[in-house]
DNA sequence: GTCTATAAAAGGATAGAC
DNA sequence: GTCTATCCTTTTATAGAC
């Protein structure tokens, strides 16, 4: 091909594969796909990668390694609050959402539900994607210092967030009905009020004193 | 085949799907597993569904209308406080993760992130799967009264709890550890014990005084 | 209703020229 | 590195006997 940089085409693989997995799942996302959107033939392709599923795993090392960039960053420009940036991130979600009719879904979420193999490396990436992303949470969980009463176990806090994302996201997915999406971050809005309330007037409770942040029930 | 009990044969093709769906997904299930599980031939099956997605939609249905007697009731027996009957379903998705070795995954919510085309029946009886297992939940919500403080959005909160179950599954497979599940219902414990506590000391805002009534606070 | 046999297509992957 | 051509397997679905 013409005017073909040099290094570009294991890119427009990764670019092309991404797309379609995030579109049609891994499963349904031929090589011939592939090949078609990225603009090469399959010699080009098994040059760069021994088969697929090593495209997949180039697919989640993207996500993985772009998460600031391509999703933080955007979401969080000129957004220093920290409890904000928590809820304008699943405000950008939401947009997503709203931009393709309730079509989108989290792209590591499907494919985390999508794959059912054992595949150790797969399910690591996918793995630790979902934890980039509750790092992220934590860090501003973290940042709210304070705010959030003492004991919060953050790190818990941080994946409720994230499984509330991926549930709503589920839910209006399904339903192709944004309204669903919008009734869980409203409900985890709520426990997030209740949260900096109980942190502003400290309800004492017998257990809370004694077995700070591990209270069951 | 000998010994068939007539009509058996279709609803072993849909227990037979059904198992396999859950175990390796839709589309990495053939026709042909369907068959061996179902100790069939082919032509049976084509006999009673015109293809493999009616085949889908039939398993859809049948966790539809199983929803009591396979799922709930076998949880809730012997439990009657409406409370303890969400959190006790969630136990039984922890035993199921848990005698899967995290391999489980709600069926439901499973398919409805691999299936990606727009697909309205498909999507519809997923749809239909998810209402009435929030259903079940909001009954038990409406049962609590006023336990919970007045104005709870009974019908947001239900479908929240499917959401923290969703979320919670999917990091729990994801990363092969019941503790991520573990760690969502926990939360959603604490939003609950938040929502208790407060409607039987309700909080005021603004001009609240701390501690009124006689509550062990 | 169930069987066997097979059609027809799509899938992942490879070979070898350039 | 990229191309074209092709192999081989798997897949869904059908045909027609019993």
């Amino acid at each position: 091909m013409i005017n073909q940089v040099p290094g570009d085409t294991r890119r427009r693989i990764v670019e092309a594969a991404m797309h379609l997995f995030w579109e049609k799942g891994y499963g349904s996302t031929s090589v011939a796909d592939i090949l078609g959107r990225a603009g090469i033939n399959s010699g080009s392709l098994y040059h760069f990668f021994p088969g697929k599923q090593d495209v997949l795993l180039a697919v989640l090392e993207a996500y993985r390694t772009g998460i600031d960039e391509n999703l933080l960053e955007p979401n969080w420009r000129g957004i220093d609050d920290p409890i904000d940036r928590i809820f304008r991130l699943l405000a950008g979600y939401r947009a997503a959402l709203v931009q393709t009719e309730c079509t989108y879904g989290c792209p590591i979420g499907s494919l985390a539900l999508e794959i059912h193999e054992p595949d150790p490396p797969v399910r690591q990436l996918l793995a630790a994607n979902f934890t980039n992303w509750a790092n992220a949470i934590e860090d501003c969980l973290k940042a709210a210092g304070t705010r959030l009463p003492a004991g919060t176990d953050r790190r818990a806090l941080a994946e409720f967030v994230l499984t509330t994302m991926e549930g709503g996201v589920m839910l209006a997915g399904s339903h192709r009905d944004v309204a669903y999406f919008d009734r869980a971050v409203q409900q985890l809005r709520e426990y997030f009020n209740c949260l900096l309330q109980s942190a502003r007037s400290p309800v004492r409770r017998k257990s809370q004193r004694r077995n700070r942040g591990k209270s069951n029930a």
